[in-house]
RNA sequence: GGGCGAGUGGCGAAAUCGGUAUACGCGCAUGACUUAGGAUCAUGUGGGGAAACCCGUGCGGGUUCGAGUCCCGCCUCGCCCA
C-alpha cells in the first residue's frame, strides 16, 4: 500500500523524503510552486457556491524591492486565506500595485526612464518576491493603477462624482519651490522649509484646485464609525479626532466704521463677555480688504509672508511663539458693543471654521499668550465658585459661574452656553451650528504621474468635463522630465484639445489626481473587473464588503476616511450595495531591525560584523545602537531573496509570524531564524517517518483499538493541538499557534523515536493520525512542507483542497489534572487528581495534604474557595 | 501639546474570563554521538538560600481568599496626530 504512495511522491517531488537525508526545503519548495501554478490553484472559479470571504491586504507601492517588513503583511494574509479556503468558503485574496506617485516620476528625473516602464518592471520584481514566499493570491485579479484600463475607470468615477455635485474647485495653497519654479508635495519640503532637492526656500501660493467634497460626509462618516466593531477601538478613536466634529454657535461681527462683516465660530460661547480682540488668520481675504491704503498695509503685508513662508508644522504647535500685528481696524461686540481691535496672528488657521476667532484670553491658552505678548485685557467671565475675578489664576478653563456677563452673571457656564445662545439665536445675532475638522478632500496634484483630471477649458464655454465616452484623457509620452513645472504642461499633444461642448480649441487640465484617489476604489475593481465599465454591481454585491482588512495603523486615517467616503458616495449612487467598505480591520505592527548610527561618520551600519567589540567604527568612531523601522535609507532591511535561499519561503514565513504578536512593533533578529527553521527540519523528520509508517486504514485500527499510555498521551496532545491552533487562528494570534505545533512536535519526535522502530498496527495508527492532520495545521503556516507531508501521507491533492481538521473532544479530555491549593493566597501545594473527582472530596484531598497541614494547625478556617478544574484557597 | 498603546528571565515572548508567572523559541551550561561540529540528540536554566522557605511581572498605593491582569497616582519608552 505504500509502496504506491512512494510512487506518487516520487512523480510529484521527485521523491525528496525518500533520498535527501535532510530538510531540502529549496527543492521542495521550488516543487510544489510550480505545482500549485501548474494547476492554477488560487484561481477563485466563477461560479462558486460557497461562502465568500474577501481577505484584503493594502495594496503596496512597486517600489521595486520587498522586504520581511513588508512580507509581515502579506504572510499573515496568506494564512487567513488558506485558512478560510481549508474552512470551505470561496477566498478572494487579491493583489495588485498603488503604482502611481512621486518615486517613479522622481526616477525619470534622475534617469531619463520613462514612469511606466520603470514601474512595470518594479511590479514584475515584487509580484516574483510574492511568488518566492507561496503566497496564495489570486493573480488574475491583479490591478495596477497606473493602467490605463485602470485609471479611465478613476476618470469615469470623477464624472460621477462631478454629476452627483461631490466635486468643487476652490482656491488653496500649495507649496512652491522658488529654486525648481514647481509645487512639491509636504514630505519633499525639509523641516526647515527649504526644498529636499535644490535647498532653495519653499513659499506658499494659492492655487485654483479641484476637491472631493468629503466635508459633506463629515456626520455620516462619524455615525457609522458606531457600527465598526470589529475596527480596532484605536483607530476609530484616530478617525472621531480627524473628523473633529464640535458644535457651537456661529454669529458675525461687523467691522467699525464699515458695512464688512465676517463670521467667526466658537465653541465656547459663555465666554463671549470676554472677548477684548478679534484675531484673523493671515490667509484671510478680509486681510487685504482692511488694511489696504491704511498705514498699518506694508508692516502687515510682511507679517503675512513671513508666516506663510514659516513652517506650518511648527505654526501651529502649542508652543510655537504667538506672533501677530494689529491691523488697525476695530469690530464691534455684537452683544455689547464695545470696539475691539482686530488682529491678525500665527496662531489661527484659515482652514479651520471660519479663519477668524474671537480672543477670550482669560479662558484660552493661546489668545492669553498673545494677550500677555501684546499687553491687551484678560477680564475673566468665568470664575469658579469660591473664588473672584481678583484672585482666579489665569487662563482658566475650568467650569464655572458666569461673571461680567451682563444678564448672564451668575449661571453656571455649562448651563450659560445654551441659555446664550438660545438668547442669541431669538435675538437674530447667531446660530448654533456643527463644525468639522475635516476638510475637503484637495484632490490636484501638479504631477505628471497620476490620473488626469477628465476637465477641459475653453474660452467661450468655461471648464467643461470631458464626456463619458471619451474616456479615458490618456497620459502623454511626449513629455520631458526636467524637475521644473508639471511634465505634462510641456507635452503639446496633451493640453491642446478641442472642446466637447463647442468644438472651439481649449486646454486640458494638466493636473492629475492624489493617489489616494486611485486607492479608494481599488478593492471595488479586484471583485470584478469588465472592460466596458469600473465594476459590475451583481459581482459587488457578492463580495462586498471585505471581510477582513489588514495594514498599517499609518493608514488610520487619510487612506481609510478616503475609502470610507467613496463607497458612501457610490452608494448614494446605487453603485455599490453597501455603506462600509471593510467590515473588519486589523492593524500590523511594524517590523523594526537594529542598526548602529555613527555621528561622526554620518553613517548607518547594520552589520555588528562590520563594527569593532559592537561599539566603534573600523576607524575608531563611536556607535550608537537603534532599533528603527525596515527601511532602504538606513539599510536595515532583510531581503526575502536572503531568507529563501538560506533558510526557505517556511521558515521565513513561520518565523516573521512567530516574531511576536501581529499588531505588535517587532525586532528582527537574525538569530530567532535558526529555532524555526531547527523546528520545521524536525516536522519533516516526522513526516519522512510518516511515509514510512503510513497505515491509509488508521481510522478504522483507531477505531476498536486499546490505546497505551504513549499512544493516549499523543493523540491527547494532536486534538489539543488542533482546538488550540484553530482558535489562535481565529485570533490572529500566530505566534502561540507556531508554538502550539511546536509542542505537538516535541511530542510526536519521542514517540516516533521510542515507538516506531518496532511499531505495532496502531502505533503506525495514532502516528498516520498525527501525521495526517499535522500536514492540514501546518498549511497556512508552511504550506509547502505542508504539502510535502500531505504527499508522504498518500494524498492526490493538496492541503489547500482539502478540509480544515476538527478536534475530537474525547480524545483531548484529560483524564488526571493538576489542582492548586493556597493558603492565604499563597501556593503551598498541587494536587494530581481524576478530573472528575467531586468538590467535597477535593476538598479533603487539600485538607488532609502534609504542607498545607503545616500552615493551617492549629487555626481556623475562614473560608474556603474552590474554583473547579483550578485550585483550592483556604483562609485562616 | 493632544490621542493611543506598551513596560514580564540574559533576549524574542506566553499567561484568551481575576486563579500554578515565565508556555514556545533564542542564548547559555553539562553530557551523548563524532576525526570534526556553527549538525543532531538528551538534561538543566528567574533571583537568594544548605534547607525550610523567602523574593519576583517599571515605581507607589488600593480592591480581593487570590492581581502581570481591575482601580487611583507616578516614571520610562513607542506610535499616530498637531
Amino acid at each position: 500500500m505504500w509502496r504506491r504512495c512512494r510512487r506518487r511522491l516520487t512523480r510529484w517531488t521527485e521523491g525528496i523524503m525518500e533520498k535527501a537525508e535532510r530538510y531540502d526545503f529549496r527543492q521542495i519548495e521550488r516543487a510544489w510552486q510550480a505545482r500549485w501554478h501548474e494547476r492554477d490553484l488560487f484561481a477563485v472559479p466563477a461560479d462558486d457556491q460557497r461562502e465568500k470571504f474577501y481577505y484584503l491586504d493594502m495594496f503596496p507601492y512597486p517600489s521595486g524591492n520587498l522586504h520581511m517588513g513588508h512580507l509581515r503583511n502579506y504572510t499573515i494574509g496568506d494564512v487567513v486565506a488558506r485558512y478560510q479556503t481549508m474552512r470551505g468558503k470561496a477566498v478572494l485574496h487579491p493583489m495588485g500595485w498603488d503604482a502611481f506617485g512621486l518615486p517613479a516620476e522622481n526616477a525619470a528625473i534622475k534617469r531619463q526612464v520613462h514612469p511606466d516602464p520603470w514601474t512595470r518592471r518594479c511590479i514584475e520584481e515584487m509580484h516574483r518576491q510574492l511568488d518566492m514566499l507561496g503566497i496564495s493570491f489570486n493573480w488574475d485579479r491583479e490591478v495596477n493603477t497606473s493602467s490605463v484600463e485602470y485609471y479611465h475607470w478613476t476618470q469615469w468615477l470623477f464624472l460621477q462624482f462631478l454629476k452627483a455635485g461631490q466635486v468643487s474647485r476652490a482656491e488653496s495653497m500649495v507649496n512652491w519651490c522658488t529654486g525648481c519654479q514647481t509645487v512639491l508635495a509636504n514630505e519633499q519640503v525639509m523641516a526647515d522649509g527649504t526644498c529636499e532637492r535644490c535647498d532653495q526656500v519653499v513659499n506658499k501660493k494659492r492655487l485654483e484646485q479641484w476637491f472631493y467634497k468629503t466635508t459633506d460626509y463629515a456626520q455620516r462618516l462619524l455615525d457609522d464609525l458606531e457600527e465598526l466593531n470589529e475596527w480596532p477601538e484605536q483607530v476609530r478613536t484616530m478617525q472621531r479626532n480627524w473628523i473633529g466634529r464640535s458644535s457651537g454657535v456661529e454669529f458675525e461681527w461687523q467691522v467699525a466704521d464699515s458695512d464688512i462683516r465676517f463670521r467667526v465660530f466658537t465653541t465656547r460661547v459663555d465666554t463671549v463677555f470676554g472677548v477684548t480682540f478679534m484675531v484673523l488668520a493671515p490667509e484671510h481675504p478680509l486681510v487685504e480688504q482692511l488694511t489696504k491704503g491704511s498705514e498699518q498695509e506694508a508692516q502687515v503685508k510682511a507679517f503675512v509672508q513671513s508666516v506663510l513662508a514659516s513652517d506650518q508644522f511648527a505654526r501651529s504647535s502649542a508652543e510655537a511663539p504667538k506672533e501677530g500685528i494689529f491691523t488697525g481696524a476695530y469690530a464691534i461686540h455684537p452683544l455689547t458693543g464695545v470696539r475691539v481691535p482686530i488682529w491678525i496672528a500665527n496662531y489661527v488657521m484659515m482652514d479651520y471654521g471660519t479663519g477668524a476667532i474671537m480672543a477670550v484670553p482669560a479662558h484660552d491658552e493661546r489668545d492669553y499668550a498673545f494677550a500677555r505678548k501684546y499687553d491687551l485685557a484678560i477680564p475673566p467671565v468665568i470664575v469658579p465658585e469660591g473664588q473672584t475675578p481678583e484672585t482666579l489664576a489665569l487662563p482658566y478653563s475650568g467650569e464655572g459661574l458666569q461673571a461680567n456677563s451682563g444678564q448672564f452673571d451668575g449661571m453656571p457656564n455649562r448651563q450659560a452656553m445654551t441659555a446664550i445662545a438660545e438668547w442669541m439665536e431669538a435675538e437674530g445675532l447667531g446660530q448654533r451650528t456643527v463644525n468639522f475638522r475635516l476638510r475637503d478632500w484637495c484632490l490636484s496634484r501638479q504631477r505628471y504621474w497620476g490620473c488626469p483630471i477628465p476637465m477641459v477649458y475653453c474660452d467661450t464655454c468655461g471648464c467643461v468635463p470631458v464626456p463619458e465616452d471619451q474616456l479615458p484623457v490618456i497620459l502623454p509620452t511626449d513629455v520631458e522630465f526636467t524637475g521644473r513645472d508639471n511634465p505634462l504642461e510641456t507635452s503639446p499633444t496633451f493640453q491642446h484639445t478641442t472642446c466637447p461642448t463647442c468644438g472651439g480649441p481649449a486646454r486640458r487640465e494638466t493636473d492629475t489626481m492624489d493617489t489616494f484617489v486611485d486607492s479608494s476604489w481599488y478593492f471595488l475593481r479586484y471583485a470584478s473587473q469588465p472592460s466596458d465599465a469600473a465594476f459590475c454591481r451583481s459581482e459587488l454585491d457578492r463580495w462586498m464588503p471585505v471581510d477582513q482588512y489588514v495594514g498599517g495603523i499609518e493608514h488610520a486615517t487619510m487612506h481609510l476616511i478616503y475609502a470610507r467616503y467613496f463607497t458612501k458616495v457610490l452608494y448614494d449612487l446605487g453603485l455599490v450595495g453597501v455603506t462600509e467598505p471593510f467590515a473588519r480591520l486589523f492593524t500590523q505592527g511594524m517590523v523594526t531591525k537594529a542598526a548602529w548610527w555613527c555621528a561622526q561618520e554620518k553613517k548607518w551600519y547594520t552589520e555588528p560584523a562590520d563594527l569593532v567589540d559592537g561599539t566603534t567604527t573600523p576607524a575608531g568612531h563611536a556607535v550608537e545602537r537603534q532599533v528603527a523601522k525596515m527601511s532602504k535609507s538606513i539599510g536595515n532591511v532583510v531581503a526575502p531573496e536572503t531568507i529563501c535561499e538560506s533558510s526557505g519561503a517556511d521558515t521565513g514565513r513561520c518565523y516573521i509570524l512567530f516574531i511576536g504578536p501581529p499588531e505588535a512593533e517587532a525586532e528582527w533578529q537574525d538569530d530567532g531564524i535558526s529555532g524555526v527553521h531547527r523546528w520545521l527540519s524536525r516536522v519533516w523528520r516526522v513526516g519522512v517517518r510518516s511515509a514510512e509508517a503510513w497505515l491509509p486504514g488508521w481510522r478504522e485500527v483507531l477505531a476498536t483499538a486499546e490505546l497505551d499510555a504513549d499512544q493516549k498521551a499523543l493523540r491527547q496532545k494532536l486534538h489539543q493541538t488542533i482546538e488550540k491552533v484553530t482558535s489562535d487562528i481565529e485570533r490572529f494570534s500566530f505566534n502561540t499557534a507556531i508554538a502550539a505545533l511546536m509542542e505537538l512536535i516535541n511530542t510526536a519526535a519521542p514517540f516516533a523515536d521510542k515507538k516506531l522502530p518496532s511499531g505495532t498496527d496502531v502505533d503506525r495508527a495514532v502516528y498516520s493520525e498525527l501525521a495526517e492532520h499535522l500536514a492540514l495545521m501546518l498549511s497556512p503556516f508552511a504550506p509547502h512542507l505542508a504539502d510535502e507531508i500531505w504527499a508522504a501521507t498518500g494524498h492526490e491533492n493538496t492541503t489547500y483542497e482539502a478540509s480544515w481538521p476538527s478536534h475530537d473532544a474525547a480524545a483531548a479530555r484529560r483524564d488526571r489534572i493538576t489542582i492548586v491549593v493556597q493558603v492565604n493566597g499563597k501556593l503551598r501545594d498541587k494536587l494530581e487528581i481524576d478530573a472528575d473527582m467531586a468538590e467535597d472530596a477535593v476538598k479533603d484531598l487539600a485538607l488532609a495534604s502534609e504542607r498545607v497541614q503545616s500552615q493551617i494547625s492549629g487555626k481556623e478556617i475562614r473560608k474556603l474557595v474552590y474554583v473547579p478544574g483550578r485550585l483550592v484557597s483556604i483562609v485562616v
